[in-house]
DNA sequence: TAGATTGTTAATCGATTAACAATC
DNA sequence: TAGATTGTTAATCGATTAACAATC
């Protein structure tokens, strides 16, 4: 088992996949999966999903395989989803809204405890039972409330400042929905979801059709 | 200069950085820079960039550097950007709302042509001058229309169901926003953007922190 | 021309895959 | 015990970085 510092990236980006194709087998009551099926289920080979369990911790049994519920519940510990997190959205228009009804209804662990705005017609109105609030009260909300995660759903040109004042308020981690990378100290973890990004990536496949 | 086939995923998935830095550098009327400016400026090492470019072609100078206008133009062209793309979103909740508004203020060339639902609530409403339509007629509205890009903003539970109703009206790519992993044909490219990946990525982050 | 900087080859690094002894 | 399958080391592959000759 290495230092958890010394995971590499891609790894870390496929725990999420592993955990879901999981998920699924528990839902038809499948008791154990060896590397083998799962390489078939998911398409990652098979030395490469026991490369990447063992990085954890040998979670199988040899001759058996892994137990489905067992690793399941070990992925999701490692991946952390055994604590809540506190989260914050700021701009709540039509994205905002989105991940709050998505987090509310879909993602226990992932708790929406405030939302913002500057847009006097969205100060006031109620996101599943959550007060959008001035964005002006932020910093005083922070300060009163542990909040681990801001989501940034504003536009480009307030996306550094919102990030200034949810670093001051400590959160932990900021979620970037703003199409351009911000700064934050160093320990403050940043995940940036570039949506235009993601959409030029397809367009230049669909231009360049393979073979 | 490579196959357009030949192309990396990492290297693809690097242009759109390098575009947005090179916007930024138009608007503040920089006409030149080298490799090593623009690795201070977006942290690719320069050795890095100037591999990147020369995947399409030369278009530096030595002893000069790359000309901003010209790089910003060729690698729009590079990324299919020069082209316009129609797109249908099925699902027009509020993430759907979300993503017809983005594409429609933020990015021409990236045009809504329809918008579906299967929510009586959602059907005749207008957002952004395009009218909500029962997803029952899709099917008629892709033989009726040429769509590039069929975006999934639906469950997951119907996602499938959609991709394969958007394969068979002949889009070229699907931008699927539902929390699962959906099969197209090989012929139609696909662009996943998980959510509650990016959000297990962050909390993972959040748990293990650096050193 | 001299200086700067690219284009490109070679070296390094890291991630993926293959192989197989260990062991359930 | 025999068969299956892991955990783990070694080999391969691909991507990144370094170096430098070409050349503007």
């Amino acid at each position: 088992m290495k230092e958890s510092g010394k995971i590499s990236n891609a790894v870390i980006r496929r725990l999420p996949r592993y955990r879901r194709a999981l998920k699924e087998l528990m839902k038809k009551d499948v008791e154990r999966i060896s590397s083998n099926e799962l390489s078939a289920l998911i398409g990652y080979t098979a030395s490469q999903i026991r490369q990447d369990l063992n990085n954890f911790g040998g979670f199988g049994q040899q001759g058996y395989g892994y137990n489905v519920q067992g690793l399941y519940t070990q992925i999701g510990m490692i991946m952390g989803l055994d604590k809540d997190y506190k989260m914050v959205i700021v701009g709540s228009g039509n994205l905002g809204q989105a991940i709050a009804n998505y987090a509310t209804y879909y993602r226990a662990g992932f708790v929406v405890v405030g939302m913002f705005d500057v847009n006097p017609k969205l100060i006031g109105i109620s996101i599943n039972g959550i007060e959008v609030q001035d964005y002006e009260v932020l910093g005083e909300f922070l300060k009163e409330n542990k909040v681990d995660i801001g989501i940034i759903c504003t536009t480009k040109s307030s996306a550094q400042n919102v990030a200034d004042k949810l670093c001051q308020g400590n959160v932990k981690g900021i979620w970037n929905f703003a199409p351009m990378d911000i700064e934050v100290s160093e320990d403050v973890a940043l995940e940036n979801v570039h949506l235009s990004d993601s959409l030029n990536a397809l367009a230049y496949y669909i231009s360049h059709p393979m073979q």
